[in-house]
RNA sequence: GCGCCCGUAGCUCAGGGGAUAGAGCAGCGGAUUUCUAAUCCGUUGGUCGCAGGUUCAAAUCCUGCCGGGCGCGCCA
């Protein structure tokens, strides 16, 4: 059930077209642009007078006469060229509020229509060390996943790891010629990284090491047990390296099928292509071409390259089809980074080719920058490790903590500065359009002032201090009303979180719904500073204690789909 | 050469057919015997890259150009 502000004169709009024998689809409300033309607006009688060649003004006038209103808003104004304009009622609003404040959902409809979605990201290399190349992947996907759950859908959290690559020839190579036990057991990943740079160093001035390498790749590919070991020993020590890293920022996977998973239905489906037309063998590869779609008529889509090796878009597919088979899913959403496009591009147009009957996304992003607006990497030109990215994170929060709130105890500044230290990380991203690359900057994400998580976060912190003081002292239940501006923009703010958690999925973009949070965080802050709570007394006092409880469940609700902690003291 | 993405305030970015284009930061001016000032209020600041087009209405849609990023058979 839809009650949002926004459904519900949307529904009464389209009956008031019905009335009017006008199309009731044209009847979509939005929040006003400026309010001072009231809360909602509608540009139906716009639309609809070009439509049917008549006068907006008049036809304005006609839905506005049909228009029943009930206790919702006051009768539509009419203004400018035709817009429609709806002011809420205080009364109403003030019901909506007090329901919010008990909701579980917190006014967010579910969707009406469940889907079962697979949702593909983070997706780290075996044998390498999460970097923040794949932060953006892990934090995006987690919040979508996240947010789609909470809608109601059914979501598989996918991580598709690296786990079969050309680099496993390289380290096997390495594990068995040059291996540190010692160095393993201190720092597994750091070791594997080693070994991979060695024999890559080492392939470039010997050939024979080159030709081992290989040797090693082809043993592991046919099955051989000794390297089948190592490797197992490699997926086994790199996975628990990642998983300390989703613990440590609480993403979850329902399921983690490598591509390795799918190394064995690569070849029968190449063939498979092949027989039935679908792939065409040339330059002695096989390949898909797709002359038909502009965009991708002359770049061709290889699945088996000339050495019979497979590529990237093979295993692509091939989880296409596993997947399909095993979930039967509506959508599949593909979290990575924007460069890879045209890939997904060929896969999707090789599936249709297929015949899959699936919807397949590519929620693309851009990239992170340094401060010097180039990609971002280490002094030395690596790629920033995850994990040191993470530490840094908390502990320039604990640096914060310990300035501000110094008498806190130990165990409280350390949960504080981690969830205040991943939050800011999550929230930079989360906040972003996240097409745009974006420069990353500590003092800009953990500043306490702006569109931050650690500002988010205080708005809450004010709030549970309230509630702390207020002890078993409850009067929390009582109705809202409003003797300020500022506790009936709050309220108006916070109707809208149901307007808005949906719109999220609609174009994957988590942004919107940090910036409703962003807004709301400062609507409350507006209405703290205005208005006394635990000062002020009898019905004006229970009424902003209501509008405490909603503010902050919002918050918390809204902060917990982007994966963001809330912590009682900072 | 082809394709994708981006160009909005000094800086970082929202807004993706509707009203006088918005935030944050920085700048300037105010508010504190505090429910955590880690905040709030006010204010300065814009040929929305350029040129056409569609429309009652364009930052938003279309075309072309300029500038930047990325990608384009045998990596993922």
């Amino acid at each position: 059930m839809n009650s949002t502000p926004q459904a519900v004169l949307g529904g009464r709009l389209r009956a008031a077209l019905q009335a009017c024998n006008l199309p009731p689809e044209r009847g979509d409300v939005t929040a006003a642009a400026d309010t001072r033309f009231g809360d909602y607006q509608s540009n139906a009688a716009m639309i609809l007078a070009k439509e049917t060649r008549s006068n907006p003004r008049a036809l304005a006038v006609q839905i506005a006469e049909k228009f029943d209103a009930g206790d919702v808003c006051d009768p539509p104004e009419i203004a400018g060229p035709g817009f429609l304009n709806f002011r809420l009622r205080p009364e109403w609003v003030s019901r909506r509020l007090r329901e919010l404040a008990e909701d579980a959902r917190c006014g967010v409809p579910t969707a009406d229509k469940p889907l079962r979605i697979i949702v593909d990201f983070s997706s780290p290399n075996i044998a390498k060390p999460m970097h923040v190349g794949h932060i953006r992947s892990t934090i995006l996907g987690d919040a979508l996943a996240r947010i789609a759950r909470f809608l109601g859908h059914e979501v598989v959290a996918d991580n598709h790891l690296g786990d079969w690559g050309t680099q496993f020839g390289k380290v096997l190579y390495g594990w068995k010629h040059l291996l540190d036990r010692a160095a393993l057991e201190r720092d597994p990943i750091a070791e594997m990284t080693r070994l991979y740079r060695e024999v890559n160093a080492l392939e470039q001035t010997d050939p024979e090491v080159h030709r081992a390498a290989r040797q090693e790749l082809v043993k592991l590919q046919r099955g051989d047990s000794e390297n089948r070991a190592i490797w197992e020993q490699l997926v086994k020590l790199s996975w628990k390296e990642f998983q300390g890293v989703y613990d440590r920022l609480g993403v979850r996977f329902d399921e983690r099928l490598g591509e390795s998973f799918y190394d064995a239905a690569l070849g029968p489906l190449v063939e498979r292509l092949l027989a039935g037309g679908i792939a065409e063998i040339s330059e002695g590869a096989v390949c898909l071409f797709f002359p038909e779609i502009p965009a991708l008529a002359d770049k061709p889509c290889l699945i088996r390259k000339s050495d019979g090796g497979f590529l990237y878009a093979t295993t692509d597919l091939a989880t296409i089809e596993y997947r399909v088979g095993r979930w039967k899913p509506d959508a599949v959403w593909y979290v990575t980074g924007a460069p890879q496009q045209l890939h997904f591009q060929q896969v999707f147009a090789a599936a249709a080719r297929m015949g899959i009957p699936v919807r397949l996304e590519h929620v693309a992003f851009g990239s992170i920058l340094g401060e010097d607006r180039k990609l971002m990497k280490t002094r030395s030109g690596d790629n920033v490790p995850l994990r040191d990215l993470l530490d840094e994170a908390v502990s320039r929060a604990r640096g914060m903590i310990e300035e501000k709130n110094p008498s806190l105890s130990a165990e409280e500044k350390e949960n504080i500065a981690n969830v205040v230290g991943l939050g800011a990380v999550k929230y930079a991203e989360l906040s972003q359009h996240r097409m745009s690359d974006y420069v990353f900057s500590w003092p800009k994400m953990l500043s306490l002032q702006g569109n931050t998580a650690p500002y988010l976060q205080n708005a809450c912190v004010r709030i549970h201090s309230i509630f702390r003081k207020l002890g078993d002292d409850s009067g929390g239940a009582g109705d809202v009303t409003f003797t300020t501006k500022e506790e009936l923009a709050l309220a108006r703010k916070l109707l809208q979180f149901g307007e808005v958690v949906p719109l999220v999925l609609r174009e994957f973009r988590p942004n919107l719904l940090a910036n409703f949070l962003f807004e709301t965080a400062n609507a409350f802050h507006a209405f703290y500073e205005a208005c006394p709570v635990l000062k002020s007394e009898g019905a004006t006092r229970r009424s902003r204690l209501v509008l405490c409880e909603a503010s902050i469940r919002v918050l918390k609700q809204g902060l917990d789909l982007l994966g963001i902690g809330v912590p009682e003291k900072m």
